[in-house]
DNA sequence: GTTTCATGTAACTTTTATTGTTACATTGCT
DNA sequence: AGCAATGTAACAATAAAAGTTACATGAAAC
């Protein structure tokens, strides 16, 4: 896997459980479908399980799990999760604060993102993990790929 | 500087620039304004200079100007032109391509973010280069930092 | 109770992207 | 000619993310 975000990973986890509820899956096997670790499965589930959104067994037939039904689910639920930013984060540079341009350039692109975070997160409460688990079931192979609904 | 994102750089080496129309600014004066070095500010203003937004002269008294009035250009236009993504990539992983799950996450993703491009898109085009100026010059020691205009 | 199978997590390595730096060719002005 | 600037290539340094190894912990099966 190179360079895409956890929370493409974190969804992709989460239809795989929500199509499969009656047993619990592995991290191993989780990672097979995701080629990646299971460390790295372990990882970014890990953090949906402290958010409440799935929840892990040990032992024998251990797992992952759903804990809520999946129209429940919202993608902003996980994003927020995930605790990762859709948006670049802009650091200002330390160094720069004794010139009020940059202050200013900062604090306009600091606004502005924050803005913008607000307005992503807006749309992803609107798409649920069913919307998108509905969306791979009936045709896996010819995939619409326009004009879905989220707009 | 560290990890801050070209956008910021640009629009602080362009409000310089409009703040002082009489006389080009060289990359090294530049890059002691932004803490940064001359070949870098010269990658970044290059940048601009293809899209039609600045233009820079050699020899004595060379270094950069604006094209066009800071009014006219806009922040999109900047933003464009350096042909950053606000937004993170999420880059599709070749090898999923037989899970119809992943293309379907990546489908879902990649119309998400390209909405939410043209959304921020959208925004950037009502803030216009002098509009950041002006918040810089009255109070460059009590800046507002609240509530602006683009919203 | 011990074995087995799973998560939880720490520590480290590898990889990738960005930035910083050096060096030098090119161009324009005096 | 000579200076002063950009233009650009090549390389080094830095930082962030992901991959990997190793092992402790806990729960079920035998």
């Amino acid at each position: 896997m190179k360079r895409s975000s956890r929370l493409s990973l974190a969804l992709h986890a989460l239809v795989h459980l929500h199509k499969q509820p009656e047993e619990a899956i592995t991290s191993t096997t989780l990672a097979q479908c995701l080629m990646t670790n299971p460390v790295v499965v372990r990882r970014v589930l890990g953090t949906l399980r402290e958010a409440g959104i799935v929840a892990a067994s040990k032992g024998h037939d251990g797992g992952w799990r759903l804990l809520r039904p999946a129209a429940e689910i919202s993608l902003r639920q996980v994003y927020a999760a995930m605790g990762e930013s859709l948006l670049i984060r802009t650091e200002s540079d330390p160094g720069d604060i004794q010139c009020g341009i940059v202050r200013t350039v900062n604090s306009v692109m600091g606004d502005f993102l924050a803005d913008a975070e607000a307005l992503l997160a807006a749309r992803l409460e609107r798409v649920s993990l069913d919307d998108i688990a509905r969306q791979a079931t009936p045709n896996p192979l010819h995939p619409h790929h326009g004009a879905h609904h989220h707009g």
